[in-house]
DNA sequence: ACTGTGTTCGAACGAACGTTCGAATTAGCG
DNA sequence: CGCTAATTCGAACGTTCGTTCGAACACAGT
């Protein structure tokens, strides 16, 4: 009956921690199986804990859905947030946002495909605060690459450069195999390379043919 | 009973209209609900169709999914090879390759985005079948990639590269907006600018630093 | 009008779904 | 130990799921 609502770090109850391990786990099927394919049963299987029992933990499906994907996405911002402190060089700047988000997405593989591919799954009350952090992150992508623009007087769309930075990033959860691929800071750095090479090349002020 | 097996285009028998219409209806409806998502009856209720009435034509929701998919990456494939005979330039061909795919999207967005969403949501005989032409295309798109490099001395890690690509492409699903955003040719231009330059800028023959 | 084949449907099947509830068990503290 | 509150669970709720079946309808050619 009685239900923390922590958002404080700090002392982290038994009631926390179980949380947590259930998450995890959650994370895992929803990562295999689909949200909507995954079944409450499956979850009750992978977390060593009962049918009935899970609802002591939260009170739907979808708000589980919900605590990880909230947690997932605010664990990427706020660590970026950490590492871009201090950095002035724009292009240095993108490279670190680049290298943030695929090292995350590499060492949580089932977190980040969970955020990506059942980002429609929420309704919407869940959606739009998931929706926000999200705005946040995208927000803070436009600003690195128009701080690279004015600062080097490139000329290209913000918008479609931003989202196909992020086609590329988050395209990963289909295709990596970490027997075959390289770790996060090599594909960073291809990464990096490829796009910024793209914006930057030979686009200094020009009134390009056609 | 009596099921029809046209692989062969020409006459078009009632059957296969009828099932064509299906098809489109169900794609609307797997691109707003995901394939778990959308229920036998919701198929039913977008096709005018009563539930029985829909597996006289296919034998199973899965096999209907499969139908969708298969026509789909067949036909963007076809229309790839089409436009790319004759032509030698492979920056051209690989432009040629990306506008091919944005102009299918965005015509076909819920084909694509069924196609693209659902990726892993068909069991071993019928994912196979539609893999095996997921393969065929990634292989045209690594065979332009390395015959650019080749022709201009160019060093990068083509798997990277196609799969960035790939990425940036697909990606669109999840933000394009037809009534914000630019057109396919458009489009095209602009992550066709982004990723040649990516590619080909400053990479010739080099040992970088690092 | 009769016959046969292609097409559609209402009704139902058993299975699986998300969720609830009250009782049983366990942990923390006097 | 004994008491209270936190935690777990078996059993069941009503609903919806994908699929099946046999009867009905539509429309040829005779």
């Amino acid at each position: 009956m009685a239900r923390r609502h922590r958002t404080a770090p700090a002392p982290a109850t038994r009631f926390d921690r179980r949380l947590a391990e259930i998450l995890t786990h959650a994370t895992e099927v929803f990562c295999k199986k689909g949200y909507e394919g995954a079944s409450m049963r499956d979850l009750s299987r992978a977390s060593g804990m009962s049918l009935a029992g899970l609802y002591y933990y939260f009170e739907s499906k979808e708000r589980l859905l919900f605590l990880i994907q909230k947690h997932t996405f605010s664990t990427i911002v706020q660590r970026l947030k950490a590492r871009l402190e201090g950095v002035c060089d724009p292009e240095q700047k993108i490279r670190i946002f680049i290298l943030n988000h695929l090292e995350y997405f590499l060492a949580n593989p089932a977190n980040m495909k969970v955020l990506s591919h059942e980002a429609e799954a929420l309704k919407n009350g869940f959606a739009s605060e998931v929706t926000a952090i999200k705005r946040e992150y995208y927000r803070i992508c436009v600003g690195l690459l128009d701080q690279l623009k004015s600062d080097r007087g490139l000329q290209f769309p913000t918008r479609i450069a931003v989202l196909s930075l992020f086609g590329m990033m988050n395209w990963i959860y289909t295709w990596h195999n970490p027997r075959v691929d390289a770790d996060a800071e090599q594909l960073a750095r291809e990464m990096s390379d490829i796009f910024l090479r793209g914006v930057m090349a030979g686009s200094r002020a020009r009134r390009e043919a056609r």
